[in-house]
DNA sequence: ATTAAGCTGTTACATTTATCACAATCTTTT
DNA sequence: AAAAGATTGTGATAAATGTAACAGCTTAAT
């Protein structure tokens, strides 16, 4: 690791949680904490789905795999955020799986001690509420990206999610993207091929739209990248990845 | 209208509601009526989303257009079916519009007199969380469908949600679908052009897995359709549109 | 009954995206 | 330091999808 590389590493992502300080507490109480190490999936596909997730440290991907090895990222979470479905069927199923994409620390909830704790807490309720609204607008604004303009349109929506997201401010504007990507990972999150991922690229290169520093991606100019996506400048809270 | 016509409009879509008739008869209370005629809306993107409405009759799609003139349709609703977005920030705007597509008769609920119904009826806070987990799941599933398997695939999951929404069941195990749809509708849903989705039309009814019927679409051979978007049959409640 | 408007079907052609194949580069392991 | 493995870059080609243009058909309006 060089240098710059850990003072990357450093930044303390910009972490939008939905939950009070009271409600963490209250939390906190009743979650039993497990390490994942990196690689590892805190639950798979078809698992029962009884659980939430709080990440206390490191980040995790949420995946859907095909039979012929492709795969779908649908969102990659970090520190502060909340994961997992709370189901409306008993007995429901993961629709999909959850790997470490580093080593990380997880607070486990059983859904059953959270209906109870519902059922008490007003503002633990209301909170909760926020939060799954707030993930549902989240999947919603992706689904637009995804569908409307294209490859280079879900393409630059992703990358500002993740400037967003992972981003550390550069003196002239722009944003470091804290996390190495591979053209596979970004493919994966758009439905592309990397192909398509490295051309689509290369060509924001042209154009300084974006570039590279150390092997992260930098984003020089947001506004090309907004204008590709017809951006239409979300909360911070909703634009992410 | 033809007889065929009327026996169809006539079949109550079953209806997966989350809300128990308790939590229901609680809603009524504080919800007032109103009537949309078809092509109304019943709000804009950017209104302030401070109301959640309840469905009592009609259908309603929820749209996203651009600049262009494109639309894209995210949701049909129909009887029984609540919408609106519960929103984590105050002065929250709406991301998408909502218009009536048939003359609707609707219960609107303000998100502050919720709030309170929410501190004071843990039921009713469970019903809500379950419900915006199912819809949540709803956009999910979709948000893969659109992605993972082309437009062929995108349509023919589209096809297979509208059948099991909007479907009677056939003497031969088809469904017809109790709506009618334009191609341009069709395409709308999926991110393509109507064009598109004529040709795989014209394909899928080579197959015989669709037909035509006084206008109506004709699901033929469910099991074709969903080997084309890979359908791993998620819960009715989760196959909609 | 006639007109107008909107929807469908179908061409030819352009653009976008995927596929395949392979070389070049960078990273990690030995 | 060398080898193995993963990632990136790029060209040739194929397949998918969009665009434009227009004729025929159906439905609604006059």
């Amino acid at each position: 690791m060089t240098d710059t590389q850990t003072s990357l590493e450093q930044v303390l992502p910009g972490n939008t949680s939905v939950f009070s300080e009271d409600t963490l507490a209250i939390l906190r109480e009743i979650m039993y904490e497990q390490k994942f190490p990196v690689g590892s999936r805190l639950y798979w596909e078809g698992d029962t789905a009884d659980k939430l997730y709080y990440l206390k440290s490191g980040r995790v991907k949420i995946t859907k795999s095909t039979d012929e090895g492709k795969e779908l990222i649908l969102y990659m979470h970090q520190a502060g955020d909340m994961l997992g479905q709370i189901d409306p069927f008993h007995n429901s199923r993961q629709a999909f799986s959850a790997s470490a994409m580093e080593d990380c620390t997880v607070g486990i909830l059983q859904q059953s001690d959270l209906e109870i704790l519902i059922w008490q807490h007003g503002e633990l309720a209301i909170d909760f509420m926020k939060w799954m609204g707030l993930t549902h607008r989240v999947t919603q604004a992706k689904f637009r990206d995804m569908v409307m303009y294209g490859k280079p349109g879900a393409l630059c929506s992703t990358l500002l999610r993740l400037a967003h997201t992972y981003g550390r401010r550069t003196d002239n504007g722009g944003y470091v993207i804290t996390k190495k990507l591979t053209h596979s990972e970004l493919s994966d999150m758009i439905g592309a091929t990397r192909e398509s991922v490295n051309r689509m690229l290369n060509d924001l290169r042209k154009k300084d739209a974006v570039d590279y520093e150390n092997g992260y991606i930098v984003v020089r100019d947001e506004e090309y990248l907004q204008s590709v996506c017809h951006c239409e400048s979300c909360p911070n809270a909703v634009c992410r990845v």
